[in-house]
DNA sequence: ATTCTAACTTGCCATTGACAAGATGCCGTG
DNA sequence: CACGGCATCTTGTCAATGGCAAGTTAGAAT
């Protein structure tokens, strides 16, 4: 971590992970560069150097967690083969990395048209598109074939998998949200086993 | 509004108007106590008096949110009749009132644990639960009755409802959240209109 | 070895939230 | 009607923050 005395020689990567830690710790409101950058030990104004802003640093961050977004709708849908599972990783990724959850879509914190931040966020919907498309239980509608969808971009999709992938989408993504900001009333119980019973219970009428 | 010059007369009010257009204008993120002042036309000082302080005022901004959300579901229920309406009323508050929709929901910002917006919080819980057991296209699970579970508070409804009152939520709340983050690709499409198809594609199994 | 430059520092400024102390005018009581 | 109490609003101040400018250091290239 801390190489030398001036040069950090990792001072991006810690900055992020002290974003994760503040963020996770005191919410995204809380935040503040410098204390950041105290949490880095480095001075004030080192990641202005590295990010440009504040807005920058939490383009980078967000940009993050798309990416680890993909990767675990990604692995999630060749591991189990099962749609309502790709829903339950999708809660369970706000749970575990809820910092990066939080930012992500609050497109107002951050350059929303960086392109860094456009492609992993695009990585992020193919994946989970491609899972309304492909998977046995996906939510797949009559005369689409997966075929015709698969690797589709949400904006190429035809228009009956984007909105099976939209409903899925909000359903996961809004019990997420609501679990986080303490919505719900049993928040004792296992988030991810409550998500499997919830998401169980719905289906697509055909 | 302006009354004379030294006491504004309704100064409450025309602060809480002052963070609904701010923050609808900028983001939560952006505003600023002082502006707030600025906009009302009194000095920096003055909301303190009212609010006490930040987050005491976007206690206020949030309950005033729970409590017209109520209305707005009560209401509807009386209208319409229908469950799926419900829905769709929900994603229309979400989008008029978009600015209280977004600080409702982030509890780090506000003082949680205040009993008016606590109030409010639960009659907004209670229309929404009393939708899922009274209305005839509603969630309602086979063995329980509407009568048991109606007017009950979102703790003590039985499970069954509460899970899918609890999963309809998280559609509709998922649905406006994502929609207002920008996270769909078609925008320019009616929001209502959208919601209503999207969410008359599901329903519970058996 | 010298230069070049990315990485980091110190210093500064306007803005903000919070607090303290004072000014103003409404409202009830006599 | 006079007067005192008090909520309301003001001015003044302070530490913290984000952002910018100018200087310093060290690693890398030639």
């Amino acid at each position: 971590m801390t190489k030398g005395t001036y040069h950090h020689g990792d001072l991006r990567r810690a900055l992020l992970q002290a974003a994760a830690d503040a963020i996770a710790e005191h919410g995204v409101a809380a935040i503040s560069m410098r204390d950041l950058a105290r949490r880095a030990g480095v001075s004030h104004a080192a990641p202005t150097h590295h990010f440009g802003d504040k807005a920058g640093l939490l383009t980078a961050f967000a940009a993050q967690g798309y990416d680890e977004l993909a990767k675990a709708l990604s692995t999630s849908r060749l591991a189990s083969n099962s749609f309502l599972e790709l829903g339950v990783t999708y809660v369970r990724f706000a749970m575990t990395r809820r910092a990066h959850f939080e930012v992500m879509f609050r497109p107002d914190l951050y350059h929303a048209d960086d392109p860094e931040l456009l492609r992993a966020k695009a990585r992020s919907a193919d994946a989970l598109y491609a899972g309304v498309a492909d998977l046995p239980d996906g939510l797949r509608h009559r005369g689409e074939t997966a075929e015709r969808a698969r690797g589709g971009t949400p904006d190429s999709a035809p228009s009956d998998i984007r909105q099976a992938g939209q409903a899925a989408w909000s359903l996961a993504h809004g019990f997420a949200t609501l679990w986080l900001s303490g919505a719900f009333p049993d928040r004792d119980r296992d988030p991810e086993a409550l998500a499997r019973m919830i998401f169980g219970q719905l289906k697509v009428i055909q």
